[in-house]
This record gives C-alpha cells, sequence and structure tokens, in this order.
RNA sequence: GACCUCUUAGCUCAGCUGGUUAGAGCAUCUCACUUUUAAUGAGAGGGUCCUGGGUUCGAGUCCCAGAGGGGUCACCA
C-alpha cells in the first residue's frame, strides 16, 4: 500500500508530536462546556467556554490564525494568537504544534474565551490547545463560498457511500437526513408505545421464508444440518403473536431480498410491520394517516414536505381509490369479473407484454403498476385488490373477488402495505395451495407454505388488522431523497478490493529464492496467490522471458524448480 | 441480466482532427504576515492518464478485451 505524499506528512507530524511529549491519541476523557450550536445560540462575549472536534480549517496570518473546528452540532470560529496560546518564553505550542503538525481533520480539545471579531464572528480565543486525535488521511477538501456555492464536492457517490464517514465529515446536510430517519422511527415509538402496543424481535433466521412473495438469501445452518433463510418479512410471526394473546405487536423489520438493486432497492431494507387485534382496513387506513401527519410534524415541524419539487401534504385525510377504480380511470379497462385471458387480451391492449406465468393477481399489478402508480404523487390509499395478488388478506365483506387491503402510495411509489387480515385457516390453506400452483407455472416468487403458521390459525387468531411502511422509503419521502442509499447509512456495495502490495516473504514461503522474488514481483506475480492455477511450463516460460528483457544476472529456471513452487 | 456512459495529481476537473517534458484550482511543503473567513503574496514538490492487448514513426486521445463506478430498463418494496 503506496501511500501519497500527504500521508507521509503525516505521520512525520506524528512522530513529532511524540518527540516534544504530546501523545497524539490520549486516553483520558475530555470534557467539553457547549457544542457549537448551542454555544452560538446562547454566544456572549466574554464567556469560559470548552470544546472539542476536528479542525476543518486553518487561516494562519504569522502570530494569529484562525481555525473552524467541528464537532457533532456543527462549526464554531478559534482564534489562536501565539502570545495568548503561549504566555511565557515557549511559544512552541502554537509556533510548532499548532502552525506545523497540526492538520485538516485532526481532532483538538480547547478552553478559551469568547469574543466577536472585528468582522462581526463569533469566536473562542483560545488559551489552551489539546490534541485529542491526529488524523493521518486529508480529508476532501469541499469548500462553500459567500454565494453558498459548493467547490470541489466530495460527490461521487461510489466514494460517499464506501466511505461514509468521510460523507459526513465533509458534506453538510447528510447527516440531517439520518437524524429525520431516527425521528421518523421516534415517532412511531412513541405513538405505538402511547396505545400500548408492544415492540418485539422475532427471527431474522427462518426455515421458510414467508409473509411475502420474494426471492431469499440463503444460508446454512451447520449444528442442525439445514438450509436457514434470511427473512424475506416477519408477518407470519407477528400474527402468531396476535394468536398468542397480545393486542398489539410491532417491530422494525429489517427484511432481505435477493432481487434487484437500484434507486429505491436495497437488498436489505427496513419495514415496520403493527399488528392490532380487532381492527379493520379501515382503521387502518385513519390511524395511517394521522401517524404519517404526526412523523412530518416530527421531521419538519409541518404537514408538508417537499418532494422533487413538489410539496406532499400529508395532514390527513388521504384519498381513497379502489383498485378497479384506479385502472379504470387509467386504462379504461374494468377488470370486474373478467378471466384471465380476457385480462391477458386487456394487458396487451395497452401495451403491457405478458407471458403464460403471469396469473390473474399479475396481470392486474401489471396494470397497475405500468399504467396507474406513478399518477399518485399526493398520499393516497389503493385499496380492495383482487384476491389473486394477496394470499394472507381476507375477502372482502361486500364481493368475495376482491380483498380487503391497501396500499398507500406516495409520488407514485408504494410506502405502505396493509390489510384486515386473513384468519380462516380453511381460506389460508387454499390460498397458499393456489401460490402452490403459480410456482408450478414458473412464478418463482410464489410464496412456500408454512404448515405451522396454519396451525396457528386453527388455534384461532380474533380479527386484526396489520400493516407494513417501508421505512427507507418513507424517510425519502420525508427528506426530499430520490434514492434509496442515500436514506441508508451503509447502502450494499460490490467489496471493495484493496491493493495488498507485494508478499514477498509469502513467495519466498514457496521455495522460491530470494534471487527471484523480486522478479516475480516486477512480472506482476506478487503474491502467492497470484500463481494459484497457472501451469509450470508457462509460468517458466514468462520469468524466462523477463530474466532475457531485463538481462538479469541469475541462471534461468528449470522447469523443475517452478513444479516445486507450485506444487508447494 | 440488457443497453448507455464514465475512470487523468490527495480532491474537483481541463486536455481539440493522435504530435515536444500531460495542465488548472484547491490541498501539501517552504518563506512572509496580529482580526481572517473560498485569507493573501512569493516559491516548490506531487502522475502506473483504471488494467491488459492491438493499430501507428508516435496513444491520455483510436480499436479490442477485462475490472470498477454511475445511469436507464427488466425483477422487486
Amino acid at each position: 500500500m503506496q501511500r501519497t505524499e500527504q500521508e507521509r506528512i503525516r505521520r512525520e507530524s506524528l512522530a513529532a508530536l511524540r518527540a516534544l511529549g504530546i501523545e497524539p491519541y490520549p486516553a483520558a476523557e475530555f470534557n467539553v462546556t457547549h457544542r457549537s450550536k448551542r454555544l452560538a445560540s446562547e454566544f456572549k462575549d466574554g464567556m469560559a467556554v470548552i470544546l472539542a472536534g476536528r479542525i476543518m480549517s486553518r487561516r494562519i496570518m504569522g502570530k494569529a490564525s484562525f481555525a473552524e473546528i467541528q464537532d457533532s452540532e456543527g462549526t464554531f470560529q478559534l482564534y489562536l494568537n501565539r502570545d495568548e496560546l503561549c504566555p511565557g518564553e515557549d511559544k512552541a505550542m502554537y509556533n510548532t504544534v499548532f502552525k506545523k503538525l497540526l492538520d485538516r481533520g485532526d481532532f483538538i480539545g480547547i478552553s478559551g474565551e469568547t469574543f466577536t471579531t472585528q468582522t462581526g464572528e463569533q469566536s473562542v480565543m483560545v488559551k489552551e490547545l489539546t490534541v485529542l486525535s491526529k488524523s493521518l488521511k486529508p480529508l476532501p477538501a469541499v469548500k462553500v463560498d459567500e454565494d453558498g456555492k459548493v467547490h470541489d464536492a466530495f460527490a461521487d457517490p461510489e466514494l460517499r457511500y464506501r466511505m461514509r464517514y468521510v460523507d459526513l465529515v465533509v458534506n453538510p446536510g447528510v447527516k440531517d437526513t439520518f437524524e429525520a430517519r431516527s425521528k421518523v422511527m421516534q415517532t412511531i415509538r412513541q405513538s405505538f408505545d402511547g396505545a400500548g402496543w408492544l415492540e418485539v424481535d422475532t427471527p431474522v433466521l427462518q426455515a421458510i421464508p414467508g409473509g411475502a412473495a420474494a426471492r431469499p438469501f440463503v444460508t446454512h445452518h451447520n449444528a442442525l444440518d439445514i438450509p436457514l433463510y434470511l427473512r424475506i418479512a416477519n408477518e407470519l410471526y407477528l400474527k402468531r403473536l396476535i394468536v398468542g394473546g397480545f393486542e398489539g405487536v410491532y417491530e422494525f423489520s429489517r427484511n432481505f431480498r435477493n432481487e434487484g438493486m437500484d434507486r429505491t432497492h436495497n437488498p436489505e431494507f427496513t419495514v415496520m410491520e403493527l399488528y392490532v387485534a380487532y381492527k379493520d382496513y379501515h382503521w387502518m387506513m385513519e390511524t395511517t394517516e394521522n401517524l404519517l401527519s404526526d412523523i412530518c410534524q416530527a421531521v419538519h415541524g409541518d404537514t408538508k414536505a417537499t418532494l422533487n419539487g413538489t410539496e406532499i401534504d400529508f395532514a390527513p385525510p388521504y384519498r381513497r381509490v379502489t383498485m378497479r377504480d384506479a385502472i379504470l380511470e387509467h386504462t379504461g379497462v374494468d377488470i370486474d369479473g373478467k378471466s384471465e385471458e380476457e385480462l391477458r387480451a386487456a394487458c396487451e391492449q395497452v401495451g403491457i407484454e405478458t407471458d403464460d406465468s403471469m396469473g390473474k393477481g399479475k396481470l392486474i399489478d401489471e396494470l397497475f403498476g405500468e399504467k396507474c402508480e406513478h399518477h399518485y404523487v399526493q398520499p393516497t390509499f389503493i385499496m380492495d385488490y383482487p384476491v389473486e395478488m394477496s394470499p394472507l388478506t381476507k375477502v372482502h365483506r361486500d364481493n368475495p373477488a376482491y380483498t380487503e387491503r391497501f396500499e398507500l402510495m406516495i409520488n407514485g411509489t408504494e410506502v405502505a402495505n396493509a390489510y384486515s387480515e386473513l384468519n380462516d385457516p380453511d381460506d389460508q390453506r387454499q390460498r397458499f395451495e393456489d401460490q402452490l400452483t403459480l410456482s408450478e407455472r414458473g412464478d418463482d416468487e410464489a410464496m412456500f407454505i408454512d404448515q405451522d403458521f396454519l396451525r396457528a390459525l386453527e388455534y384461532g387468531m380474533p380479527p386484526t388488522s396489520g400493516i407494513g411502511i417501508g421505512i427507507d422509503r418513507l424517510v425519502m419521502m420525508l427528506t426530499d431523497q430520490t434514492s434509496i442509499q442515500e436514506v441508508l447509512l451503509f447502502p450494499q456495495m460490490r467489496p471493495e478490493v484493496f491493493d495488498q502490495g507485494p508478499d514477498e516473504k509469502g513467495l519466498q514461503a514457496l521455495g522460491i529464492p530470494e534471487a527471484w522474488t523480486p522478479h516475480l514481483v516486477g512480472a506482476g506475480f506478487d503474491r502467492p496467490e497470484a500463481l494459484d492455477g497457472l501451469s509450470p511450463g508457462g509460468l517458466r516460460e514468462k520469468l524466462n522471458g523477463y530474466r532475457k528483457k531485463n538481462k538479469l544476472d541469475i541462471p534461468a529456471l528449470t522447469l523443475e524448480e517452478v513444479e516445486s513452487w507450485l506444487s508447494a
């Protein structure tokens, strides 16, 4: 691993600090009296304050300097004067430590006195400076000018997501998104706990990945010697708890789905699921709109949020549209009473491709997803889904072709999915079997049958309404982000390949003579792994070719030598 | 999985129809400077032009293959 010049210089500074008797990574706690934001709001000249944080900029002007220190709340300006910081003869703390050995990114603690500069900037005159942690890598130098224009932004999404720690330090606003996310979850917890519902934890590793239709991640349990699946949903477990007698249960469930990744999908994502006994989906709609309104209030202090230039109003009530009406309005197709063949024809007619594995549910889903979904920008409940696409939902009280299910659409995206839960065990068994038929037709996302869940229903589940709210997407809606990566601290990325540098010792361990190892590195075989799977003849030819080309003064290799390395 | 596109200094990016020693700003280093704020002035160092082939007298630039990223679509929440 090659170090850059800047890194080498910082390591030299690190050593110089130690030579001066200053520990760059001290163990002792450092207690502050203020943080930047609060200090700014309570600011008066002449306050004695202690602050800690990262040096984000330095403006050195001979015997006086200004520096920006960044803590968890924001930044604050420091004024460092040589003779204030070093009242005695020894000026090393200013001349050497501050001016030469400290860098942008270092953590320091300071104590001093507040004052206002001639230009009117709130500042702290530093009397004492403590080195708290030396930073060995230079932070990207993002600068914001007077017009608020950002220069040299650290904007490459790959680097931002791979090194979120740098992103958080350097890009203003990134923290706000995650604070908003925390506020969303806090508001939900407060609301549900206040209602007397119980927050629970259910298995992430499941023998049967149930509760949704999706491709799961598979792993293996060694002791039991069985495959286990990372949960795609927690729904069936929460319903078992309703069977067990809890009136309301909820869980923030990290779900895992082995599917594509894009702006709205990450392999792991968070869904808040809530189940409440003796309720139906109408009650759940009211509960949901009130909850979202509270959440938006908590985040923005208002029920309105701006998303993609459009104002979204989270104040209840939300529009309620049946799926049949939605499809009728946007495609002219009335799905009511249509057979599979008729629906397939209708799809083809509006330009949707179909294939034989698609059943009625899937066809209707396509009609809605392709032609209707994107129209619903303001929060809208799409209700009464066809029975074929809702295997866990109770049939509609007025029409058995539909179910009591709704999805909440915001900005053309599904944010929540809720039902009057199916609690008739025989009906549930039949629906699972219908799914099995779909699976045999080639739908690899059809649901598995969970026999234990069916048994639980046979013991009796009260009428229940349940909902799953996509937390990541909700946070996107509330923070004006268009990609899910922006609301996940560490979104999924292809693993990074680190350059480990040459491993001459490892090569020698294979029996390669010391005279040859530097040349193997030179020829591109810089680690033992680089030789894996090579044929002895080919390797010998390459190395002897390298020897000839570079006129090396060592004997040519024999086939036996090379064979012995590769068999080592 | 398909298509489009990108990869040049620590960071952000220029680099024309292929042509001397590959540039800028910031960052870094040296010097000056006691109220600055994208501080300023003077000077210096810093490059595997993603990797591997090919075309050519000559490749950062053109061609092929590969790696990684981004975007669009498909699947999905």
